[in-house]
DNA sequence: TTTACAACCGACCCCTTGGTCGGTTACAAT
DNA sequence: ATTGTAACCGACCAAGGGGTCGGTTGTAAA
């Protein structure tokens, strides 16, 4: 047989690429296809619809990519430098386009979460995993930090003013914003230390 | 003649309406026309095309609404305080859809910003405007604040955490995750005060 | 070598979209 | 009463969207 599997993989790449850049409903199937050098009948043939292939390229491609980005971020001794060298790296390293682009989470979330259901539920639950991959790393460190700290407000603060901040930088078409606020987060971060 | 001036103005609310909801792209001029009760051909004499409408809409609807909204929370005596009744305000006040839908401006820059550069120097000139408000008030009473703030870097800050929170809620449907997220910027900015 | 079927192809379908345009209607000015 | 024109109407159009389906091709098993 040809490589199926290679096939469904590379549909797989290229649509969560695609929709990263444009969103999901922007992304047509012929833009896919045309990248993929793949046919119609081919793409069907490996997804019954656009919705599943959305779900499919959340699950199988954005969903490991969050992990792989955000536990050795947090797991590492002191979450809390983990988690602004975390920040301060996605400036420095990440190209223009990408920051741009924002956060493939956030962005499905803005725009799918109303309008299907299943995109929403995948959404949350992703959330949810962050937050707490996030509110139990700090609260593992807990000696270290403020008493009166509430770990699962302070977790979805963080990832939301990160959200917040992503968006910011889609207006401007640079880095600067972007760096700007993160600078602020990674402040507020390391305040959360017992003075 | 026929009042064509409120003609114009209803089209105007009721897109700005729909807009929020559902977004731009996604509001279809259909769906307008039925609520508004007007023919394809009244849009398309006050409006050049849907582009344009898109425009006058957040000229004329959002941005003064905003304004409405930010001047007086943060124009007041004490913006620490102003914006912090603002937020927890918007939790208790707000309906549940209301808050689902978001925040127009932070819409309309995640979905426009990359695709239309009208939107997007108008989404951005708003940010700089909301920013330097909050910025300036605070700078106002930098006496009774720490003494190392970056405060554009902070007012930045304050409105992507907003931003970011409001996204949040979206995939949760209800306003829990927003009203948390809210104390705990209420926290940062009180904290924002010499101790 | 034959067979069976997964893998793939692409012309076609229907629907919705933004946008056009020739025509009608109401009203203000003469 | 006539007329000029802003305001409005809605049938129509082309483009592009997702999705279908009868047909072809490659290859592993018999």
């Amino acid at each position: 047989m040809r490589d199926a599997e290679q096939t469904r993989q590379n549909i797989l790449e290229i649509s969560g690429d695609e929709i990263h850049k444009h969103g999901f409903t922007a992304t047509s199937l012929s833009s896919i296809l045309k990248r993929c050098k793949v046919s119609k009948g081919a793409l069907y043939h490996h997804f019954p619809n656009k919705m599943e292939l959305g779900y499919a390229v959340f699950e199988e491609i954005y969903t490991p990519m969050f992990l792989a980005m955000w536990q050795p971020a947090v797991e590492v001794d002191d979450p809390i430098e983990g988690l602004c060298q975390f920040f301060s790296l996605m400036c420095t390293e990440s190209s223009c386009d990408e920051i741009v682009s924002g956060c493939p989470l956030n962005n499905l979330c803005q725009e799918m979460s109303g309008i299907d259901e299943g995109f929403r539920l995948r959404v949350l639950n992703m959330q949810q995993q962050l937050n707490q991959l996030i509110a139990l790393n700090l609260q593992r460190v807990s000696a270290q930090l403020r008493p009166d700290i509430d770990f699962s407000q302070v977790a979805y603060f963080i990832v939301a003013s990160f959200h917040g901040s992503s968006s910011l930088s889609k207006s401007s078409q640079n880095k600067e914003l972007f760096s700007k606020v993160i600078k602020e987060l990674c402040l507020y971060i390391t305040n959360l230390r017992r003075n």
